[in-house]
DNA sequence: TTGCATCTTGTACCCGGGTACGGGCTTACC
DNA sequence: GGTAAGCCCGTACCCGGGTACAAGATGCAA
């Protein structure tokens, strides 16, 4: 009756290796819940399914889509019960929404940034005082979320 | 010769006011090298010259350009003694090309967020494992930059 | 002189996304 | 059955950019 190593699944830095993650990473991700608790071998160590990879791509693939970490696990969420929700899709837009209000804040960025080379000012300071600086130093004050200034760069 | 309240410049509270800023943030500024040491009263308190409040704008411009703090207090500091720096406009230059890579990014972001939406794939796992998904799976593995994982969605 | 507002300091905490460390256990191979 | 690699857990730390809190000192006007 010997276990004769017949477990199958992942051992935990199988899956890190196999999905480029460090490993304590997929312990952070449990945590959070982003990763399904795994089944455990009779000493305690985690098994992970074969799935567990094409998981953590899809996580690693939302983050590049600027989901946080905590929207991936909503996502993941809605997921399972899928019937309920249009939700990846509508998440999606609104995520397209906060990417292109990015952009155009950092195309507005990039302008100013093309102006002060131009400008080629070499004091900062003294320069700010002068009109010389096209640079913006009032704060656009845009009509979209000037309330909080913590949100000033995200 | 009592001290007839003349003390000349702002208090720390008037400049943070002046400035839009939290007053603890102009000591987290001065810890960081951004804000130089101010007078003191005989008591203690801090003095800051009008000047400050420039400087703060400036401060606050360079963050909304992209600048770290860390960047700005070089900034800061090459102001100063300017004749041996062509620094500002050669740090936007460089800032500038990073910022439009982030540009770049942001729109290939965008467009695979475009996809999904239309692609409408409501299961993000299941999805992931067909090839229904133009979901960007694998990573970009471009040529620029792909060292550091850390900096993926910095 | 009193009283309150403001200021001082050090220290600790927040967010998000991890990473590192140490002591002890399991697993696997020889 | 020995030994090394691998894994367990809790906890603490990192980054960047602040913010909060507490205890005590100052500033200023009435």
């Amino acid at each position: 009756m010997a276990a004769v190593s017949g477990y199958e699944g992942l051992r935990s830095g199988e899956l890190a290796a196999a999905a480029g993650v460090n490993a304590q990473t997929l312990r952070y991700y449990e945590r959070r819940g982003l990763l399904a608790e795994p089944e455990r071998t009779l000493g305690g160590h985690r098994l992970y399914p074969a799935e567990a990879v094409t998981v953590l791509r899809v996580i690693k693939a939302a983050q590049r889509l600027g989901f946080t970490l905590e929207e991936v696990a909503g996502l993941l969420e809605t997921a399972g019960h899928r019937h309920r929700g249009d939700g990846l899709a509508e998440r999606a837009r609104l995520k397209l929404i906060e990417v292109e209000e990015r952009i155009a804040d950092l195309t507005v960025v990039a302008g100013a940034l093309r102006q002060t080379i131009e400008a080629g000012c070499a004091d900062l300071v003294g320069c700010a005082q002068a009109d010389c600086c096209p640079i913006p130093f009032t704060p656009p004050a845009g009509p979209h979320r000037r309330t909080d200034p913590s949100e000033d760069r995200s």
